[in-house]
DNA sequence: TATGAATGAGGCTTCATTCAT
DNA sequence: AATGAATGAAGCCTCATTCAT
């Protein structure tokens, strides 16, 4: 009620701010990881939080708003490098297995978080679809610099994505990311110029 | 528990046993295609149905059950016509047209009755598991017959899902089912001679 | 769970974290005393209580943890004034009676806060054992300074327990002490003499 | 609806009735013995059953009217024995051995049917309480034939009856019955005569 | 009479969210 | 801003009981 002396807190209280918020995030990146989004409740990532309840909700209002966050927040910092690989591209082999390479070493890295779920389920983390988003409009872009040869870029995309998924599967059981890679890498640099003209 | 007998009041008691399950299938496919299999509730699928709360319970467990049930029903109905197709496949051209195109047929004729996939949740079934493993098999028999190039037939037939699962999304959402078979088709015609060889 | 989110309305929030665990222990004596441990569920409990139903359970897990801490609360009460009374007798009248009498009391004094055993059903809390426990050494104690003559003190303290246990029903009911007291202690002053050698 | 030809099924009929009447009755003595008349619920005497659930209120209204029919049922077979062997006694030793002996035998015939119950619930058995409602008859009838000395019959079979329950925890745990009678038995051969006079 | 599926009240518990401190 | 106890809606499930066959 009666203001404590504060001097110089300013720049405190900002970063403690900016702290909590990654704390949230960082609890909420694990819990989404271990036992799913779907699963995971708001007490489920306090708890993995010094924090309070309350103070939950002095940042975000919901699991989704967090999960949105984490999306964009991914969005602000892995994902340019993957498009800026993609971008540098010169050929359809570099942009192939530079998004294969680096979807099946983020899932390498976060090997062993999931656990093997007794019933599969799925859930793609925030950062993953929203790189898929991305993926369609780098295949557009590299289809109009030559890079990649003319075809239907949102199936392409889908395709590339559903390879890539199941493939990730095998990499979670520990298969090796480069023989991943090149498996896919050879399927669709074989499989695309065979694609029906669009 | 013990006491506050409660009062059963008559109701629907018409219906066969076999007819109520089908009730509760039905109720589940749709609330699970409209808010999605992890929003759903059991009270959800119940509220849907003119049955009483008690009897989902004679039915089924929980909700997974009634999601495995209705993933059983369809793998148990798609199964047999996607080895039917293969079989008959006299080169590979066949074998993958016809094994995408059953699949997207049988898909396309249920569609709106499984989850839009918003969430991106896949629960494998046994019967889903099944079909995995007939799918490698038939590649291995296929590879060993000639009508298909030697390669890892397990990665392979991971690919093969996932495209199919993917263009199964595009389906559902009222994509061509030839257009989608003739995409995949080409993708995996182009694609599997240029894979690693084994 | 994921979905629907509630409304909390304000409420009572004036109560210490101490005056709910007293009102809800409040109103389990109650509800217990009245009902019956068997027959009372949680929900009787709260509604016995101005608290909500999930106020509840940040105090405890369930109906069994109310009751032990109930019973610990009394054995914690009375076990101290039953070591005293004990310990400062010069014969075994003293003893006897000292313990039947602080016994007796103390339930007198919570009369009609405790089940009323309308269904004979007796759960011990650790508290409650350990003052078997208690009464055995202290018996044992008794026959080595000369005050009770050598028996088997283990039985004995279990036929003390069983007659104290039933003639304090009697108190509960509203018997007089002094009356149970003087019957118990001259069925076991009488009988203890011949009980056999140990 | 339209009558079988019952031939001569009258008196099978008969039959089956007090069959199904005593299958309930033997299934509920078994299931209260263990789980408890408590925790019992109707359904787990019906599925200790090969009846239908419909079927158990042919016989009984609640699981309440079970209870009091099996407390009915051993008044007319097991109650009458321990009865007769009191009213034979010709003296104090004889009636407090007999009954005591009746009732840890009764105990340790039963033994290891009563889970060990991590909490120590005990719930007298239908015939066990109605044994006691007895004892108090037989007390006052002894006394009158001065078989036992005068006293407050009510509290000395408050007294056998706590003293009895607390050994027969012992007699559960293994003690040997004749260990226990004897040892009840002096004490209250020796205490009685002590007792106040009434 | 026997059956057993249907019923729905109600018990248990967790959850998202609020709000006094 | 942070805290965390309180709230009560709502999910889950079991139960006693009914009733059509």
């Amino acid at each position: 009620m009666d203001a404590k002396p504060s001097r110089a807190t300013g720049g405190r209280r900002d970063l403690t701010k900016a702290q909590n918020r990654e704390t949230i995030l960082a609890a909420a990146r694990q819990v989404f990881g271990q036992i799913g989004f779907a699963a995971a409740t708001v007490r489920d990532v306090i708890r993995a939080t010094p924090l309070a309840s309350g103070t939950f909700y002095n940042y975000f209002k919901s699991k989704e708003e967090v999960y949105r966050a984490l999306r964009d927040d991914e969005a602000l910092a892995v994902r340019p490098q993957l498009r800026a690989a993609r971008a540098g591209a010169a050929d359809a082999q570099d942009f192939l297995a530079a998004s294969f390479r680096a979807f099946f070493t983020f899932v390498a890295e976060n090997r062993g978080e999931t656990p093997p779920a007794a019933e599969r389920v799925r859930m793609d983390s925030p950062e993953v679809l929203a790189g898929f988003a991305e993926l369609r409009e780098d295949i557009e872009d590299a289809m109009t610099r030559g890079v990649l040869p003319a075809a239907d870029a949102s199936l392409l995309s889908a395709a590339l994505a559903g390879v890539a998924f199941e493939l990730a599967e095998r990499v979670k059981a520990g298969a090796d990311v480069e023989e991943m890679t090149g498996f896919a890498t050879a399927l669709f640099l074989g499989g695309i110029p065979a694609l029906p003209r669009h």
